[in-house]
DNA sequence: TAGATTGTTAATCGATTAACAATC
DNA sequence: TAGATTGTTAATCGATTAACAATC
């Protein structure tokens, strides 16, 4: 196990059983397999259950999980059971993308300010989320109690930022740009890292088609 | 070793030493060695070394590795020196964030077209490429050979969109949605998963701040 | 009872890290 | 020569997978 409790690679995949989950609830399926999550996302049965173990939930031999128990058991898991205030820091398309994506509801994660250094945007509306200058950004976060902040400014004024945000109390970074953060030891930052991921593409294709 | 030849850590990583190596190239050093790429980072040496071992360069005891060379070296590895073709589905504000990305230049992704099925889009700009009607799709993607299609389409459609873009010839679907798509067995997927990114960034918060 | 599924314990696999001789 | 670094081989660590008794 790691210094953290539980492996990295369970916690993203929770979100995923979630989805079919929730799926499942629609349909007012009472009980499901971790078998039926598993062939839903081309996984293993065994690594369903075992990440499913993480949350505390136990299930009912031969039958399965209550889905509305396992719903609960992994929001509360992985802390979106109530959810929590974040800014966008960049109010460009990407943040944008970003304040319109009503998915967020389900992640327990509320959006409620986006913040700019560019006079033109300042009072203007991000999805119907006003848009303040920075200057701001350490009046309103204080005030507020906000720990999350999503970066999607220009990767070159991204540290920056990045020092106003955690001057103003953020203890969470959802870093959208290329660039690597430094920060204090106790800040978090999570990396949506879309080069790598890019890389993993190209790579993958290019072993399958010498050619590219 | 995993069937696919090369870790699929390492290759994620390689990205962020080409970031580092272009910094240096930029300040006219001419070699660099592990230790310092490693600290740049916050990785280990010996990790950086491991990793650049994969892409078949070798360096020089006591000196490290020449700038030039090593950037070729991965960017040939992750098939970035030539540039590959792309299309955007979904000319939303994700995709116009995406088509706005002057970084995909280095990572070797040339952005052709964007695809919507909303008539009020199509013959617009996304940031300079034109809107195409995705019924156009099948035609220009196999006129013009393109294998890379970056999915930007609300959830509920990703799956037609996938389809849609497996028939006209894609090979490689980049897929920001958050739908787990179903596609043939040569077609390589690489999903850009914020629900799971979103996930260790609140498990990480939760584990500091109990009360979250 | 027969079939399905859970949850635990053990085995395997793959990636990271350590140690160190060889080299510049 | 002394110090730094590479690249290889071995050790460790952590995650995945397998096996199976217990349970519904």
């Amino acid at each position: 196990m790691n210094k953290f409790g539980v492996p990295i690679p369970t916690i993203r995949r929770l979100p995923s059983y979630l989805r079919v989950l929730q799926e499942a609830a629609k349909e007012s399926k009472e009980y499901i397999s971790g078998t039926v999550i598993a062939n839903a996302l081309q996984l293993e049965p065994i690594q369903v259950r075992k990440d499913l173990a993480m949350t505390g939930i136990t299930g009912r031999p031969g039958v399965g999980f209550v889905v509305k128990d396992l719903i609960l058991a992994i929001e509360s898991f992985l802390g979106w059971h109530n959810t929590h205030d974040a800014i966008i820091i960049g109010a460009g398309s990407l943040g944008d993308a970003l304040a319109g994506y009503e998915g967020f509801g389900e992640y327990g994660l509320n959006i409620v300010a986006a913040f700019d250094n560019n006079p033109l945007k300042i009072g203007k509306q991000l999805h119907g989320k006003t848009i303040f200058h920075i200057d701001q950004m350490i009046d309103l976060v204080g005030r507020m109690h906000i720990l999350i902040a999503i970066l999607t400014v220009p990767g070159h004024v991204a540290q920056d930022a990045a020092n106003l945000a955690v001057m103003a109390g953020i203890k969470g970074l959802w870093n959208f740009t290329p660039t690597k953060l430094e920060v204090p030891g106790h800040i978090i930052v999570e990396k949506v890292d879309l080069a790598a991921s890019l890389a993993v593409l190209s790579k993958k294709l290019e072993r399958d088609f010498h050619s590219l």
